[in-house]
DNA sequence: TTGACAAATAGACATTCGTCGATATGATTA
DNA sequence: TAATCATATCGACGAATGTCTATTTGTCAA
């Protein structure tokens, strides 16, 4: 049996785990349509400043948001397109015979 | 502001906890298009028997495999339309500007 | 240049999570 | 019935995770 580390996998695993918990989700939506300062987002929420700062790294480290520093703030951005990519590989992996899937594969394959 | 739960999201996150481990993913592929058990699923793993038994208990609650028992052997298989739905739903709430997700959201809606 | 503001980092702490070996439960077979 | 096999559950342990306060870094304005 070949002892390759599966790709496609990591990539997937990644995704899950940026998105595994209630809070980034909530930075995610808020920030889903629209640019937000780290300042905007913490008014929003019920934790720290410090604690969205953090989630917001593990969210860029999973290339799921956009950042742009200007002067002493930074805009966050949900990226919706890797949103799309990483959902749409799943699909390929976990549900192949689905037809969505092919609906999906077709859309999203260049 | 109104404080209600969002059940979206609690589905969501849900997902993506119990997609968010690598064992859990190997699992989720071995029985993808066919039906295992859990020795044989043991069989192509690095783990233990219990720590199979405990990620698929983990599936099991998120609604990602079925159960089927037979006699003293119990059946997984991937449940693919469930995670068509999920990440459409992902998709739904995250990339709601994406083309694909008009797509998606018309090839699952019933 | 000094003070104020925005964001990131560091360190600490409690909780959750993944894993294991040992054991219990339940079903088949001798 | 007793032995065996398949699976689930238990209890323990180390690692990873989410949160906080305190502090640092970087930028603008008085």
């Amino acid at each position: 049996m070949t002892k390759h580390t599966d790709l496609n996998l990591i990539d997937a695993v990644a995704f899950a785990k940026a998105m595994a918990d209630q809070t980034r989700q909530q930075i995610m939506k808020l920030c889903c349509c629209t640019r937000l300062t780290v300042s905007e987002i913490t008014e929003k929420m019920a934790v720290s400043q410090p604690t969205v700062s953090h989630h917001l790294a593990i969210l860029r480290d999973a290339g799921l948001v956009t950042i742009e520093p200007e002067g002493r703030e930074t805009y966050y951005t949900l990226n919706q397109e890797r949103v799309t990519a990483c959902c749409g590989q799943i699909m390929l992996i976990f549900a192949p015979e689905e037809k969505v899937t092919e609906t999906v594969s077709r859309a999203l394959m260049p």
